[in-house]
DNA sequence: AGCACGCCGACT
DNA sequence: GTCGGCGTGCTC
């Protein structure tokens, strides 16, 4: 490790949006010790902060107008062994630049969350408080609020809040502690949380039956700590506090931490030591023998080094290409990074990668507490994993000698962040390589429009894996045009004549059949019958869905829910409920085939741990015979018994106003019709849609058609791949502020725009113009090529006044 | 982003 | 008279 003790000053990117780095000193306890990549705490105006070393310089080389006397030294070491080297820095430095972003925000959302725990700011009652709360000198709010901070001190503010929450409202209770503050009868502390990753949070039952009811002083348990009781009841060896949130919601550790008060549960703290992966080994094979494509794919992507995109469908054999490269790499002392787009979905690719390479390979996804992510991170690090498996985030995964990086299903949109700075997971795999000199696999079996032009103008290699592994025919698709389906009873149905008959005959055989609908829910709109009535969204103005199973009308933006009435709230009239989601397609499918067991997926039936496990294997066993879901039925599973797959409804994915819906629909159309077809039989394919002519539905499975056809509208529109875009979001809780800030905006980035070749365009209000109560405004940003755009915009700072927040997005997936 | 310091209305 | 609102400006 190489230490700076020669140097007087750290250059430090603090976790703050700021572009600036900052100098400090180093305390005679860390010289000789600080090293490039160390996270820090640092003091920072009025408080402390997480920040990172990310360069030495001696006093004379002080920024221009920093005073000497002004310098204060770093606090402490947050991590001991540094988080990043030079060459992730260098790669940060490159996304700070490139996504106009501050370089510490950047290396931040590259870390395990837990890396940073840094300090936390904590409250303690003073002797003053003490005697005040005690001399009863004290009134009003306070006195709740400095009663829970004398019994429980070590909360932090929004734990005292939400201590006192049965009690004061949030806001007062905020007013409340800063007024004990200014008094100074509660003081702040701050208290360092490190260690994170390695100890565990346990929670046992420690009192039963009587016991119990005594110690909660006899009265029965609130709901939530029922659930907490009865959980622990069942895990009489004790839960993970995380596993605990998890399962019941987050209020549960409020309530855990209640009947730890109270003596009826007791808190251990353990080492964890259990398998991150869950989910048994699947006995080690040998390697199968490659195809000829295969081989010449595998000897390609080892050769010299360059960004590949790896085309070839469901089960033409792209893992055991990714597989075999692999090996080849870690063979040669080389560690290997591979991006899938959510390891929930990809269980199977995990599976194979630990298969194939066992305990060398570590897992990196949010379906993992934030310890276990921690530990799997820090054996990346101490060169115990020479493979990462993860979703976006892994591609930050400290490896020194990456030999090679797999960017599985290229095109998914999850492969872009969409918090904080929204960096594209794919583009940065590229750029991570590229720089690394090492080879980058882009494997997908329908390409995204960017990377299908990368090949074609050669800056891509182009490998094709042409057919299935095992042969199977081509899938027939045949069009079912609803605008002549006939109505009956007044309306369409919702399955029309063909498509009924073509599953009755596909379950007569036998066979197992995927239906399609994207929505989710019950019905997409509910209104009153009588006054025309409607439900919205408090927050985002959208109409809410109707979930049949929970009885409740829920955002799909926000989450925002409430019950379903009996009667219009307004003038009591009998609700219509309007619209068409999975859950009503899967009744109106049980109706039609009363003897078929249905599986629905969704949204709604993944949410808990494992169902999508169960969902897929009780299809794969044949115990249900239809599976029924949204585009969530289309991805990554090869099921040999399925005949059949209908679309039932994508014309929303279709008619979405954004430029990438018919890229979205092609995919996604694709994808399934990958799963139709058994052995030797033929899939077919039947897609009911208003839309017949589309030529998303001519080009399925065809990306050089497709993309032929789009070519045209994308040029002319002047959208990517052939012109590059940024997104400038302003975004403000009154609306009028939020319009006015983007047009101010909008006018001082078209002084220069036209100059440097850039178009400015809007502001217009967003798609969904209001989103969890704020009012979305944005301005579009064009230009020829990614140089030109970036080189203007760093001329130029998004600001806005207080209350509206600007948000700047390169090469942004979608435009709503 | 926070958190300071700074200047104007409704309360003891 | 002061407490406390939140408008500007800085953070090595």
């Amino acid at each position: 490790m190489t230490t700076h003790s020669g140097q007087a000053l750290a250059r430090l990117a603090v976790d703050a949006p700021l572009r600036q780095t900052y100098s400090y000193l180093v305390p005679p306890a860390l010289q000789g010790v600080l090293a490039l990549g160390h996270a820090v705490s640092a003091p920072f105006g009025g408080r402390s902060l997480t920040a990172y070393v990310v360069g030495f310089h001696g006093l004379n080389e002080l920024d221009p107008g920093v005073k000497p006397e002004k310098l204060r030294p770093i606090e402490r070491l947050i991590d001991p062994i540094p988080v990043f080297d030079e060459a992730q820095l260098a790669l940060f430095r490159w996304m700070s630049s490139y996504y106009h972003a501050p370089l510490g925000e950047v290396i931040s959302g590259a870390l395990p969350k837990e890396i940073k725990g840094g300090t936390r700011t904590t409250h303690r009652a003073t002797e003053d408080g003490v005697e005040a709360l005690a001399a009863n000198a004290i009134a009003g709010d306070e006195v709740e609020v400095l009663r829970e901070v004398v019994r429980r001190p070590g909360l932090s503010r929004r734990g005292v809040v939400r201590a006192v929450t049965d009690l004061v409202a949030p806001e007062d209770a905020e007013r409340a502690l800063d007024r004990l503050l200014g008094r100074e009868l509660v003081v702040r502390e701050q208290e360092a949380v490190g260690g994170v990753g390695h100890i565990k949070r346990f929670i046992r039952l420690r009192l039963r039956g009587e016991d119990q009811r005594a110690a909660l002083g006899g009265r029965a348990p609130g709901a939530r700590q029922a659930a907490v009781l009865s959980f622990l009841a069942a895990h009489p060896d004790g839960v993970d506090l995380a596993e605990l949130t998890t399962e019941l919601g987050p209020l549960a550790r409020v309530a855990a931490r209640r009947l730890i008060d109270r003596g009826v549960a007791e808190e251990e703290l353990r080492e964890a030591r259990d398998a991150v992966v869950e989910g048994e080994l699947p006995a080690e094979r040998t390697p199968p023998t490659l195809n000829p494509a295969q081989a010449e794919a595998v000897a390609k992507i080892l050769g010299p080094p360059r960004a590949w995109l790896l085309r070839g469908v469901t089960g033409s054999g792209k893992t055991e290409v990714y597989l075999h490269a692999a090996a080849e790499v870690l063979a040669r002392g080389q560690q290997v990074l591979v991006l899938v787009p959510e390891i929930g979905l990809t269980p199977l690719l995990t599976g194979r990668f630990r298969a194939r390479f066992g305990d060398s390979v570590a897992v990196l996804h949010s379906g993992l507490s934030g310890g276990q992510r921690l530990r799997e991170w820090r054996r990346i690090r101490a060169g115990e994993a020479q493979v990462a498996v993860g979703a976006r985030s892994a591609l930050f995964a400290p490896f020194q000698r990456l030999g090679l990086v797999l960017v599985d299903e290229e095109h998914d949109d999850s492969y872009k962040q969409d918090e904080g700075v929204t960096y594209s997971g794919r583009d940065m795999a590229v750029v991570r390589a590229l720089r690394a000199g090492c080879p980058v696999v882009l494997g997908t079996a329908t390409p995204s429009f960017e990377t299908w032009q990368n090949a074609v103008e050669g800056r891509y290699g182009l490998l094709e894996l042409p057919e299935r592994a095992t042969p199977r025919p081509v899938p027939v698709v045949e069009l079912v045009d609803l605008r002549r389906v006939e109505k009956v009873d007044g309306r369409k149905p919702l399955v029309a004549p063909e498509v009924v008959e073509a599953l009755q005959a596909c379950f007569d055989s036998g066979g197992q059949a995927i239906a399609l609908f994207n929505r989710r829910g019950y019905a997409t709109c509910v209104q009153c019958g009588d006054c025309g009535g409607e439900f919205a969204c408090p927050s985002c103005g959208v109409s809410l869905v109707l979930h049949q199973r929970q009885r409740t009308l829920t955002c799909h933006y926000c989450g925002f829910h409430r019950p379903m009435p009996e009667g219009c709230p307004a003038c009591g009239g009998a609700l219509d409920v309007l619209g068409t989601g999975t859950e009503r397609v899967e009744e109106a499918l049980q109706t039609l085939f009363p003897s078929v067991p249905i599986g629905r997926m969704d949204a709604d039936t993944t949410a808990a741990r494992g169902a999508h496990h169960r969902i897929l294997a009780e299809f794969g066993e044949g115990k249900t015979r239809l599976l029924v879901g949204t585009q969530i039925v289309a991805k990554g599973h090869d099921f040999p018994g399925v005949q059949l797959a209908v679309v039932l409804g994508a014309d929303h994915v279709l008619m979405m106003p954004d430029f990438r819906a018919s890229e979205r629909a092609w995919a996604l159309l694709t994808q399934l019709a990958g799963r139709a077809g058994r052995g030797a039989v033929a899939g077919r394919v039947l897609v009911q849609t208003h839309h017949p002519e589309h030529h998303v539905f001519r080009t399925m499975g065809d990306p050089a058609a497709f993309f032929a056809e789009e070519e045209r509208s994308r040029r002319m529109m002047r959208y990517p791949p052939f012109f590059r875009l940024a997104l400038v979001r302003v975004e403000g809780a009154d609306r009028d502020q939020s319009a006015q800030a983007a047009w101010a905006l909008a006018r001082q980035l078209r002084v220069d725009a036209k100059e440097a070749g850039v178009d400015v365009i809007g502001p217009a209000q967003s798609a969904m113009a209001r989103l969890v109560g704020r009012w979305r405004n944005q301005i579009i940003l064009r230009a020829k090529d990614a140089g030109a755009l970036g080189r203007w915009l760093s001329r130029h700072t998004l600001s806005a006044p207080r209350g509206v927040r600007v948000h700047l997005d390169i090469d942004p997936r979608d435009l709503m």
